[in-house]
RNA sequence: GGGGUCGUAGUUCAAUCGGUUAGAGCACCGGCCUGUCACGUCGGAAGUUGCGGGUUCGAGUCCCGUCGGCCCCGCCA
């Protein structure tokens, strides 16, 4: 029996005790997972971030704390001192790390109590997720979400770590800077002390960086907050977390190399996974060509195959006639898909529909021959041609779409997404990375009449092309690069221009005179003109790269206090309006239809 | 801006073709229980069927609108 005021002091987690601490008094502190009364004896499974341990309360041992247990609740906050005993043989708990041993308890002390939760925190019950976002501090106990934010804390101190190792600096830049109006849609803070002006949050501190290199710092780089004003999606969050990095005297070789170093080392140090470096290096002409698509997953096949000049010459009008309006015919080879039912090939056909093509096209190859609807059109020559160029075999299924390019490509991508993952062709344990090069420096914008960058207006082309600038802007490729994983773009840069002509040639292929470009980028030109060293860099997506570390379906899961495809959150309810006296110290007025 | 999907007890779900008093598991409350660990057991309480309108003798169910969660297209240099 304890004195009623004896000092608390925490001496373990619950996830550290075992055999080794056999007899030893300790003093546990953590939340009531939960409890099992069976009159005569409780048992209270005691949580924190570290694991979980079994409390033995025992009238036998303590009568005043065994009565005390009894109203105890889930979720109340207690502190026990109590001996670490070894549990008989058969009540260990293998699913336990403390399963070996269990505390009986001598002293107990209700640290706080705890209103019943408005949904349970154990791992079998699925919870609407407009209740985990509003008691997010609740969703939050529960150990996927622990582990996934310790595991995001753990690669960002191996970056961090590894890139002080190669002399890379950490410096923070602003928050609060200029709009600028290429790119994403900025989020605007207004000024009070300049009525009427705004700055913006950074989407990337891509020009800060930029500025950095041109002061002489050489490797810069910073984990930082991005902010872009534009839909959400399963993996975008409005903001977002980059590991950013720009270099000096490089070349995109040595922004290769590092990052690969870095990814090995996240893996094999984090995952215990080794992974193969290099990595396939793959051109964006390729990428569109063979996958439909410049970020694609590399782990399985299905890829797209041109067949236009084989069908071309077919009676099936379908083919010829788009041929003719100068479309293309490709397919793709579902490996053993001619089991497929005509249900589950109308479903196909509504897919690609819906991506904008008028059809799909299906050949299964079976014991019998070809079968299909359109084999009638089609010799037997021109169907094994065909066949031969999808690397058909008896039991296989060849899906087609004839239509323009563009539609062609992006149907058959999904199509091709959606077979993977409902034939479950990635390997789950296989980690599918790949660079993407040579992208287009410019692409040609119909609503806006003009060419914007796609990567960003400071990206280098590559340097024998510059003379396309005047003949044939959109051919122009530049030195850009995304690292893609699984499918999913996790990082991307470019080495940048450094030259001042050069960036002026970029901003007229841009439309964006000389005028405006002092005035939107002015404070980048003039730097160019002070000695800017060659440099470029690269951004990796952290929260991307934690989800599928993580193994997460959704970036919400890796975001300590995300927000909803609305852009809300549910827990503070922001965004909210603000009284009026706010609005007016900043002079602005909001208009309410 | 558009397409899809979901919304019923605290929670996860059910409720036939539009038809009796909207049910069940878990949680909650009370009792019993000294080896449980998703404890067991007996009993109890618990509902503006997201919200508003309409059709109907009758609506959780059908229709229109609206709010919210999720997935996707557009958008995201």
């Amino acid at each position: 029996m304890a004195e009623k005021d004896e000092i608390f002091k925490r001496t373990h987690s619950c996830g550290e005790l075992d055999i080794r601490e056999l007899n030893r008094e300790v003093t546990l502190m953590g939340w009531v997972h939960s409890r099992r009364d069976h009159g005569g004896l409780i048992f209270i499974d005691l949580r924190d971030r570290d694991g979980i341990t079994q409390i033995v309360l025992n009238p036998e041992i303590d009568k005043i704390s065994h009565e005390m247990a009894q109203s105890i609740r889930n979720e109340f906050v207690l502190a026990i001192k109590g001996k670490v005993s070894a549990r008989p043989k058969d009540m260990i708990n293998p699913k336990l790390k403390t399963g070996e041993i269990e505390v009986y308890a001598d002293n107990l002390r209700i640290l706080n109590e705890s209103r019943s939760l408005p949904f349970p925190l154990d791992e079998h019950s699925g919870i609407s997720e407009n209740l985990r976002l509003k008691y997010r501090y609740l969703d939050l106990r529960r150990p996927f979400l622990q582990g996934n934010l310790i595991l995001r804390h753990k690669v960002v101190k191996r970056v961090r770590d590894l890139l002080d190792k190669k002399g890379f600096i950490e410096i923070e830049t602003p928050f609060l800077t200029k709009s600028t109006p290429e790119g994403a849609r900025d989020y605007l803070v207004p000024s009070r002390v300049n009525p009427g002006k705004f700055y913006a949050m950074p989407q990337s501190p891509q020009l800060f960086k930029q500025i950095l290199m041109v002061s002489g710092f050489d490797r810069y780089f910073q984990i930082v907050k991005c902010f872009r004003d534009e839909d959400l999606r399963a993996d975008r969050q409005p903001e977002f977390t980059q590991i950013d990095m720009e270099m000096s005297f490089i070349e995109r070789e040595d922004i290769f190399l590092l990052i690969e170093e870095m990814m090995a080392e996240i893996f094999r140090e984090i995952k215990g996974i080794n992974i193969d470096t290099p990595f396939p290096i793959l051109g964006y002409k390729e990428a569109i060509e063979r996958f439909g698509i410049d970020k694609p997953d590399i782990r399985y096949g299905l890829e797209l195959k041109d067949i236009t000049d084989i069908a071309k010459e077919t009676e099936f009008q379908v083919f010829s006639k788009t041929v003719e309006e100068g479309g293309k015919i490709k397919g793709i080879n579902v490996k053993l898909g001619s089991r497929f039912s005509r249900k589950e090939l109308d479903d196909l056909t509504g897919m690609v529909i819906g991506y904008g093509a008028k059809g799909l096209a299906w050949i299964k190859i079976t014991e019998e021959g070809y079968k299909s609807p359109i084999t009638k059109f089609f010799s037997k020559e021109m169907l094994d041609s065909i066949a031969e160029a999808l690397k058909g075999e008896k039991g296989d299924l060849l899906l087609f779409v004839a239509d323009s390019p563009e539609v062609v490509t992006s149907s058959l991508c999904q199509l091709r997404i959606h077979l993977g993952e409902r034939l479950e062709l990635p390997d789950k344990d296989k980690y599918g990375f790949v660079w993407i090069t040579d992208f287009p420096l410019l692409e040609y914008d119909e609503a806006e009449k003009r060419y914007i960058a796609m990567h960003h207006p400071f990206t280098a082309p590559v340097d024998e092309d510059l003379r396309l600038f005047d003949e044939d802007p959109a051919r122009i490729r530049a030195k850009a690069y995304d690292l893609v994983l699984n499918g999913q773009e996790i990082g991307g840069g470019s080495i940048r221009i450094h030259l001042r002509d050069i960036q002026q040639k970029m901003f007229n292929a841009l439309g964006i005179d000389e005028k405006e470009a002092i005035l939107r980028f002015g404070f980048l030109l003039e730097a160019l003109e002070y000695g800017a060293p060659p440099h470029g860099g690269i951004a990796l997506g952290l929260d991307r790269l934690i989800m599928i570390l993580a193994g997460a379906a959704s970036i919400r899961d890796v975001i300590a206090f995300p927000k909803t495809q609305k852009a809300a959150c549910l827990m503070t309810d922001a965004p909210s309006e603000v009284d009026e006296k706010q609005l007016k110290e900043l002079k602005l007025k909001v208009e309410r239809d």
